[in-house]
DNA sequence: GAGTTTGAAACT
DNA sequence: CAGTTTCAAACTC
């Protein structure tokens, strides 16, 4: 407030239109479109270059949270804004937001006022500057966001660099420029993508900002996979040179880059240790360091998405300390990578047959959705749904910025339980996100429940996770015959990832809406009507749901608790199941005997607890009485097994009695109860899915690795596990069952590791198998 | 694909 | 808080 025209370094924003970064950017190029996607493509490049840490940042997301931030951030936030305002502000107020987006959210010190306000006194809305505001937030989203940057105290010597560098930033920009083609240009021109790929611009202002990202994103993975296979060794090498570099250059992009400066310093500080970190542990593993290389681009692309959606996910990490946020970052990023890797693995492997798939869909998708265009990110099945969406409005992101300052955010580990759900929401950003992604997220989610607060952590479900699946950012047309998509998507196994809605009535503002209840927009699969659910009426979803969390604060809570936490919960709970995953209020069947999806704790794979008001209680996962499955394991077989025969009605119901004898065969829960319990957890195959499909068709193979998977014994893998649990889920349902990791890496090996370290180590495990099976498959 | 059933959500 | 209505998913035919 005091000094809004100055940045922390005390270097006059306004300079900055004066600066040879401004010049240079201008001078790219009158028209903004090109201009902007010119500069977006080089940073791109640069990214994919790049270490990691560098663009970890889900601060990006600012660029939409901002404006929630900002709108929200006052007591009266809750105030219901019309959509259309909320549309009119993406194109007529695109500016201030798009610098808060890179600024101050960022600075947590600083906090919303300030930062905020900084943002809009920095830029002058004059035309030529407006247009480069708003171009260069959009491009530092990609690049520059770094999630706790802020939170960290800046190192000052970090500080000084800036200055010095800000003099060179022309030249810089040019060499990072080169630099990056250098290692990436090949690539482009051999896939014949164009560096020009990007969206109509005759698509609304936010339509293009997202699409960019979108493309972006494609280009980054399009680029992703080729690159680590022809270029990883060379790239690594300059790892830091290129990280320092595009620090410095992203620093010069924008008046608040000062602050991104800090964060990517930070980052760039966390990208080395990082790296050092997996040299070390390349020691035991060659693939280590590739897999780090490899994980930058991913990250990015991860970081882009996650940024746009990940606004509680980003605050969660600001939450932790510096350390931690290092620590996070890594986890994170591992995650991402996975998910990464997961696609890069899917590019390499179809690299042959189509590198241009990426490419081409980000070529062509000038007329193309959205969905179209991330296609390519996600290894999409024939069959499968390609839902993939790069974080796009996830209102739950939006909202946690929104109802609550960012700090209190930050801050909020405990209460945090709502807005650490959504944070997979967030990070669950591909739509479509094939389970496996999903998977990522929890365990991201996971990972940082742990560091933040292991007593919250258990809050987040997996099943949120899986629900919190993404969205897709453009507006899509409600599909001919929806249930026909339904259902073909939920044969494809990705039926959980895809949440998708038939309403009729609601507008998809209510609970009703699975999608909104989710907390995420409604997206092309869904079949509703006069859906009010879609980021152009970000406003209208975020008052709305504000409206019903002031109804009920944990109407957006997951609904089923798992673990310690449902132990909390429901301490009274004697009968509380080995599972100890139970539905939060309880169900209330009173026909369906807790034996189909109308039960919601069937639905959520858990069983019914003394909550539940049921009567004839014969849910499988466990029966109000107190009866549960205690082998779950083996309830879980059988449930696969229903599935798999699922639509034989009487099958299923034949297994399912089965599933209760053999839970009979254990009418004391306590001993087995917690062998089980952690079998279950580390196997919970059906949990991640719970919420969607609480037992999804397996991929018996897959299955069969799993549960080995939950044979590894290890004492400290019940917590691990139990976050990690999605993953197995994931990979059940997952469409590139190959990329699944296996427990047995390097990472996960030693046991003697403990707390939050060794949380993290495990966390990423998942990663290196991935790229061990993305190398198989080359 | 249409119609029915079901139980959560919303309303009174 | 209980009862009723509305709603959309789950399910059936």
């Amino acid at each position: 407030m005091d000094t809004p025209e100055r940045n922390q370094i005390g270097t006059p924003i306004s300079k900055f239109e004066d600066s040879p970064v401004f010049n240079y950017i201008n001078s790219l190029s009158p028209i903004k479109p090109v201009k902007s996607t010119h500069i977006t493509h080089t940073f791109n490049s640069l990214n994919f270059t790049s270490p990691p840490s560098v663009f970890t940042s889900p601060h990006v997301t600012y660029a939409r949270e901002s404006r929630f931030l900002r709108r929200h951030c006052s007591p009266e936030s809750s105030k219901p804004v019309s959509s259309e305002s909320g549309h009119e502000q993406n194109t007529s107020v695109p500016i201030s937001d798009t610098v808060q987006a890179s600024g101050p959210p960022v600075s947590p010190p600083e906090s919303s006022g300030q930062g905020i306000s900084i943002g809009e006194v920095t830029v002058d809305p004059t035309a030529e500057s407006s247009e480069l505001a708003i171009e260069l937030p959009r491009t530092l989203k990609y690049d520059c966001g770094s999630p706790d940057g802020d939170q960290v105290p800046v190192d000052i010597t970090q500080v000084d660099a800036v200055p010095v560098m800000s003099g060179t930033s022309k030249s810089l920009v040019q060499f990072v420029l080169e630099t990056s083609m250098e290692g990436h240009q090949s690539f482009e021109s051999r896939t014949g993508l164009p560096t020009t790929c990007q969206v109509e611009q005759t698509k609304e202002e936010i339509g293009c900002d997202w699409e960019n990202l979108i493309s972006d994103a494609a280009d980054l993975l399009a680029f992703d996979s080729p690159d680590n296979i022809v270029v990883q060794k060379p790239r690594d090498q300059n790892l830091v040179t290129f990280q320092t570099s595009f620090t410095s250059l992203v620093s010069e992009f924008a008046p608040d880059s000062v602050e991104n400066i800090q964060k990517a310093q930070l980052l760039t500080q966390v990208a080395s240790q990082e790296q050092r970190e997996m040299e070390e542990l390349a020691g035991q593993n060659g693939q280590v360091a590739e897999k780090n290389e490899t994980d930058h681009t991913p990250q990015l692309l991860s970081g882009d998405m996650q940024n746009q959606q990940g606004g509680g996910l980003a605050s969660e990490k600001m939450n932790d300390k510096a350390g931690h946020s290092i620590q996070f970052g890594c986890k994170l990023r591992g995650i991402r990578r996975r998910c990464l890797v997961f696609e890069t693995g899917n590019a390499q492997k179809k690299k042959l047959e189509d590198d241009s798939n990426s490419c081409s869909s980000i070529s062509s998708h000038s007329e193309e959705k959205v969905s179209s265009e991330v296609k390519p990110l996600v290894p999409v099945r024939p069959g499968s749904s390609p839902c993939i969406l790069p974080g796009i409005g996830l209102h739950l992101n939006a909202l946690a910025a929104t109802t609550k300052d960012l700090a209190v955010v930050k801050h909020e580990t405990v209460i945090a339980g709502k807005q650490l759900i959504s944070m997979p929401c967030s990070s669950a950003t591909f739509h479509s996100l094939s389970s496996e992604r999903k998977s990522f997220k929890s365990l991201a989610l996971s990972s940082i429940k742990t560091d933040v607060d292991p007593a919250s952590s258990n809050q987040v479900t997996t099943s949120d996770a899986s629900r919190a699946s993404a969205f897709k950012a453009g507006d899509e047309l409600n599909e001919s015959s929806p249930k026909k998509k339904r259902r073909r998507l939920e044969h494809a196994g990705e039926s959980e990832g895809c949440k998708r809605c038939n309403c009729k009535k609601s507008k998809c503002l209510k609970l009703y809406c699975e999608c909104f209840a989710a907390g995420v927009y409604c997206v092309e699969p869904c079949s509703c009507q006069e859906c009010f659910n879609k980021p152009i009426h970000e406003d209208t979803v975020l008052a709305t749901r504000k409206q019903i969390e002031s109804r009920n604060p944990l109407a957006f809570a997951p609904k089923v608790i798992r673990s310690s936490e449902s132990n909390a919960d429901i301490g009274e709970d004697s009968n509380k199941t080995p599972s100890s995953a139970r539905h939060k209020r309880g169900c209330n069947c009173k026909k369906s005997n807790c034996l189909k999806k109308y039960c919601e704790c069937y639905q959520g794979g858990v069983g019914c607890s003394i909550n539940c008001r049921c009567e004839g209680c014969k849910n499988g996962f466990g029966r109000k009485d107190g009866s549960t499955p205690l082998n779950t394991e083996e309830t879980e077989v059988e449930d696969e097994e229903i599935e798999i025969s699922e639509k034989d009605g009487a099958d299923k119901r034949a297994q399912n009695n089965e599933a209760y004898e053999s839970e009979e065969q254990y009418p004391d829960p306590v001993v087995p109860i917690t062998f089980s319990f952690q079998i279950c957890r580390s196997t919970s195959v059906h949990l991640p899915f719970s919420i969607g499909k609480p037992p999804q068709s397996p991929l018996p193979p897959q299955r069969r690795f799993e549960k080995h998977f939950q044979v590894i014994p290890d004492d400290e893998t019940p917590e691990i596990l139990k976050n990690c649990s999605p993953i197995s889920g994931v990979k059940t349902s997952s469409p590139n069952c190959k990329r699944i990791s296996p427990p047995h890496n390097p990472f996960v090996s030693s046991p003697g590791r403990r707390s939050s370290r060794k949380l993290i180590l495990r966390s990423i495990p998942a990663f290196p198998s991935l790229n061990e099976h993305a190398g198989d498959l080359q």
